[in-house]
RNA sequence: GCCUUCCUAGCUCAAUGGUAGAGCAGUGGACUUUUAAUCCAUUGGUUCAGGGUUCGAGCCCCUGGGAAGGCACCA
């Protein structure tokens, strides 16, 4: 067997070891008569982190623990620099998340919260895959941004000397594939957004989004649940999380709830983005919102909910029916075109997901990019532009088509229980190291 | 970008403005059943960097760097 000395008791002529690999601890016990004098010396002369390889004999100690007796030892890589303290490893989130392979070494947690990850992304795969959806990879490198409100990363390419974005959403490819025909896409991938860092926000994220044609919000806030929850039963073996103190089953309903209502409820009076905007603008103010000019109805509404109802979701919800206004690629709501058949899922006041029922028209879709497009020239720099092939494709005809955007960094957060998402991206980015 | 707090040995942490320390790791020694082994001895410092105040600064002040949390923005 191999493995890194954690551990190193010696009595002697005897020599306790602890060694780890990535199944865990083992007690290898080495005694001078076993592996000879030479041998023995050059043993006493290992470090802790150093890497070994060791054949030898089970046994069980004195006291109880199941150990292996070497009768030969081989030094497989030194460690120069000496380990992180062994009983309180290391603290420091700099050092940690600067130099995660120490962190890794020593702290347990550090681990399990990356096997954690793996299991929730490979638990999406496998149910994706029995719900008959095709895993695909689109570009990276964008000539137009969108499918988000967000601010892009540029770069250049220097012999096509075009400016490229790096994507900061996976959405309008995986459309244009299911124009193609594919019925059922999914993508896990890298996304990008040139904004502020927090215990919420990396520059680069990973983003599952899937497209199922002939589906709908409904349909893709039932795969929401399923996904979520079996990827807890996968990764946890529970669907009982603590939230905030709270015991919450993931795998009971999530209550559904209008944006438009939950603002209602709070604040005693209807509210919906058709009303006169002065009215808006006023209780905005009212509840210290500070609201722009070019904020209509709509964007106002969203304001509303973001300071007056985000902060006391606590288990899993989906906010319902977002206005039209703040939702581009969303179709119109059936029953009232100010609002879009769409959601967004909430735990612990944090946005997780998203989905709607795609909008399919060419028409509509046009005139709602020629809205980005105006407030992107008011100044708005997170507002898209018009994408001219995306229309294209559209006028081939989408069929009607659910479609789910999920955080996988969030989610992964969600089920590790870490209160921060450096502590689920191996390398989160950071400023420049001065040595 | 703004606010608050933090930065001392490889790691974890101490140190009223008055000689920079401990535990672990390292080094030397004792020990053939340990469990963070134990015991004895011992090495190790540009106190984040630079400036200032002071008889004297790890500590007070200023500038810069980095980090954490919060706010803003967003997923």
């Amino acid at each position: 067997m191999a493995g890194r000395i954690m551990l190193k008791r010696d009595s002697g002529k005897l020599i306790f070891a602890t060694i780890r690999d990535r199944s865990g601890d083992l007690q290898l016990f080495i005694s001078k008569a076993a592996v000879g004098d030479e041998s023995f010396a050059s043993i006493k002369k290992l470090d802790l982190g150093d890497w070994i390889g060791a054949n030898g004999t089970v046994m069980t100690t004195r006291k109880g623990e199941l150990s292996v007796k070497p009768e030969r030892l081989e030094l497989l890589a030194k460690a120069v620099r000496p380990l992180p303290d062994k009983w309180h490893g290391l603290n420091d989130t700099d050092t940690r998340f600067r130099q995660r392979y120490a962190d890794l070494i020593v702290n347990e947690q550090a681990r399990r919260t990356f096997e954690v990850r793996h299991e929730i992304i490979s638990s999406f795969r496998r149910t994706l895959h029995e719900h008959g959806f095709t895993e695909v990879e689109t570009p990276v490198l964008h000539v137009e941004s969108g499918g988000a409100h967000a601010r892009p990363f540029t770069t250049h390419h220097n012999t096509l000397d075009m400016q490229l974005y790096l994507r900061i959403a996976l959405e309008l490819h995986l459309k244009r594939l299911i124009v193609g025909g594919m019925e059922r896409v999914y993508e896990i991938g890298r996304i990008f957004r040139n904004e502020g860092i927090s215990t919420r926000h990396n520059p680069e994220f990973t983003m599952m989004e899937l497209y199922q044609a002939f589906g709908d919000w409904n349909d893709v806030m039932e795969i929401s649940e399923t996904l979520i929850t079996q990827a807890a039963r996968d990764a946890i073996d529970t669907t009982v999380i603590t939230i905030r103190g709270e015991e919450i089953d993931l795998a009971e309903p999530w209550p559904r709830i209008r944006m438009v209502d939950a603002v209602s409820e709070r604040l005693g009076q209807q509210v919906h983005p058709s009303q006169p905007v002065e009215e808006l603008r006023s209780l905005a103010e009212a509840h210290g919102i500070r609201w722009e000019e070019r904020w209509g109805g709509g964007k106002l509404v969203e304001a509303l909910f973001e300071a007056l109802c985000e902060a006391d979701i606590v288990r899993p919800t989906f906010i319902t029916g977002h206005p039209t206004e703040i939702s581009p690629l969303a179709r119109a709501d059936r029953a009232d075109p100010w609002l879009t058949e769409r959601f967004e899922i909430f735990v612990d006041s944090r946005e997780l997901g998203n989905g709607y029922s795609e909008l399919n028209d060419p028409v509509e879709q046009r005139r709602r990019f020629e809205d980005e497009q105006l407030a992107k020239e008011a100044g708005d720099v997170e507002a898209g532009t018009i994408d001219e092939d995306y229309l294209r494709a559209l006028e081939y005809g989408m069929p009607p088509t659910g479609g789910l955007g999920i955080g996988m960094d969030r989610l992964v957060m969600l089920l590790a229980d870490v209160g921060s998402i450096k502590e689920v991206i191996l390398f989160p980015t950071l400023r420049h190291e001065v040595i």
